[in-house]
DNA sequence: CACCGATATGGAGAAGTTTCCGTTTGTCTC
DNA sequence: GAGACAAACGGAAACTTCTCCATATCGGTG
């Protein structure tokens, strides 16, 4: 934040003014309602810049979007490397990576808007982006340590696929699944998967039955044809 | 294919010829490496059509890329109701399952330029898409076979999302996951998940152990600022 | 086979994204 | 403070995607 690091060449006064402008028109226009079909020309009108500025500035769509979800990360990563337990450090690796999933499903349902933005602007960059790399990492680690025989590297991405926003709104809204029942699943697929033999605490409402499975697509015997 | 179904008006002859002479020149387009960067201007040119016709008759982008996709996905899906088993009706669900996600590995890694075309016109449209509500209905149906009490309906979603192309890719690519590796992840995954007591035979090559983890990422209690 | 309504066609154009580059402005030095 | 230079600026231009609609075509019908 206030430390420059090193090799970095420092950022110039005024375009440090304007990545704040840009910042904050972006915001505002997000807020306003204008969430999904957002316009970079204008944002650098909103901001009153050029398009070249906001380019320059960050690089793409995704590189925007990114920035503005950039602050809720920092918070996240804060609370998961010093917040309380068992987000925080001192809960068993177990309970850490459950608290760890289900806060990324708040996380996800909350930020809906701006994710799907992301997802849409660049679906790779996901992938590549810091936060991106943070989870995995902290995934990883949770997972070696509670079986230092599976491939942590692969499981940490399998656990943290689910959470595509383009899924998590098809869930939301075509499926009619609630954040709890997406928890719910998380821990079902933990539970077997990572405790080879312990048996696991049950889960806080683990008797729920699911409801109405939205009552879909049950064909796979049918030959329709396309389109 | 040879049946019009019911209700459809049935296509004129001109407008078929031209989808097949569109499908063609795409097809011929991606074939010649244009596959990232694939406009559909130049496809209407390639096939000598106006753009107007393109999205006549595929809509959008995306909707051209999973016309391209179809096909495959028809040879899989009956592969799937009426090949021999594993893959096909006959073996038990557990390797029916674990079958069907190796042959979906193989096909997102095959298909990896036009899936991550038809993901980057529109991430939200694989979750739409006939392809994925056969791919979900299949493995929801062998998910609640194995385990009644589980939610199968999450769990489809969440053993399926892990092939999101770009996901794939950046497996291949930036971690250097082999599809043997993949597959092997997702036996993992598998074996605990939805095996509550029985013990699993063991996988073929089980006693393989994670090669190279790409040596990358390893922070989480580094604070570097953003960007 | 001439007619006609339903469809299909193609290309101009509206809207957005991204690149480029001549000009302006910080910032560092002397 | 003047000069030098890298960095930043802004907006025009090159491209894409997608929409619209006046015009051309198809394929039954009388």
């Amino acid at each position: 934040m206030l430390t420059a690091m090193s090799a970095a060449p420092a950022e110039r006064a005024d375009a440090a003014r304007n990545r704040q402008k840009i910042l904050a028109a972006a915001a505002r226009l997000v807020a306003a309602g204008a969430a999904e079909r957002l316009s970079l020309d204008e944002v650098a009108r909103a901001a009153d810049v050029g398009v070249g500025t906001v380019y320059r500035r960050f690089g793409d769509r995704a590189g925007l979007v990114f920035a503005l979800l950039d602050e809720q990360h920092q918070l996240f990563r804060t609370r998961v490397l010093e917040g309380p337990p068992p987000l925080g450090p001192g809960a068993d690796a177990g309970d850490r990576l459950r608290a760890f999933l289900h806060a990324l499903v708040d996380l996800s349902v909350g930020q809906r808007e701006l994710l799907l933005l992301a997802e849409s602007s660049s679906p790779p960059a996901r992938f590549v982006s810091d936060s991106y790399a943070f989870q995995h990492a902290h995934a990883t680690r949770l997972i070696a340590e509670l079986c230092p025989d599976a491939d942590a590297a692969f499981l940490a991405d399998a656990l943290l696929a689910p959470f595509a926003p383009s899924l998590i709104d098809h869930q939301c809204r075509a499926r009619g699944f609630s954040p709890e029942r997406i928890k719910t699943g998380f821990d079902q697929l933990l539970r077997g998967t990572l405790q080879p033999e312990a048996a696991v605490p049950p889960v806080e409402q683990a008797s729920r039955r699911l409801p109405a499975d939205d009552g879909s697509v049950a064909d796979d015997g049918c030959a329709n044809a396309r389109r």
